[in-house]
DNA sequence: CAAATATTGAGCCGATTGGCTAAATGTCGT
DNA sequence: ACGACATTTAGCCAATCGGCTCAATATTTG
């Protein structure tokens, strides 16, 4: 029940959720997981307007967050997702499934 | 069904998650909830260390993005929890709940 | 009406972001 | 070893962000 490490684990949520702040890296990281789970990453900035430097500076943000991982594979490299790092974020999101749960707090 | 107007659904999806890219704007909205879905801005803004000027400001985006929502009672605004729009982001994420779903493209 | 209260608006300012181009790195084929 | 290829690193630069302080704007109360 990973209830460990909880500023590790805001720290997680955070570089998640500011990774997904930009449409580029929301694009780049479903493109990868329609076409499989992993591309190179000139198959990915082959696939993007901006220029290539920028799209590798967007992967990086996106493994900074834990959400991709990068292998080399002879002189290209290989990204892969690993989206269980989206589950901070759905946790975080269900604090607001139910009516608000009011905590054991005298309210004043 | 809603299926309609994606430009517009892209623009939400986008000013939900940049607003919820800050911490104390999550903080702000995960606080009104857990207090039962409305708070006065200066109940809000006293609970945080910034200056109250910055709590607004933040309280403004999460406006802008369809999170919260006010109405003035008194001297006092009440501000107010919309969590519905938070739904474009949860329908983002399950693009990542199965297996990759090919879609009807020929793989190169 | 004047003073107190509740809240926002205006505007400054340093830090971060995200685009770019040019150069560096690493690997493969001849 | 050399040249072509795949990718990243370095570094510039304009724009945005997010803190702040100091007004400005309602609204209630005396």
């Amino acid at each position: 029940m990973r209830r460990r490490d909880p500023k590790g684990r805001l720290e997680a949520l955070q570089a998640v959720v500011a990774a997904l702040a930009h449409p580029a890296r929301r694009q780049i990281l479903l493109t990868v997981h329609l076409r499989g789970g992993s591309m190179t990453a000139g198959g990915i900035a082959g696939r993007f307007a901006h220029a290539w430097p920028t799209t590798t500076r967007h992967m990086r943000v996106l493994e900074a967050a834990g959400l991709l991982s990068h292998e080399r594979v002879g002189r290209t490299r290989v990204y892969r997702i690993d989206h269980s790092r989206l589950d901070h974020l759905k946790e975080w999101l269900s604090w607001f499934d139910d009516a608000p749960k009011r905590r054991a707090k005298r309210r004043r």
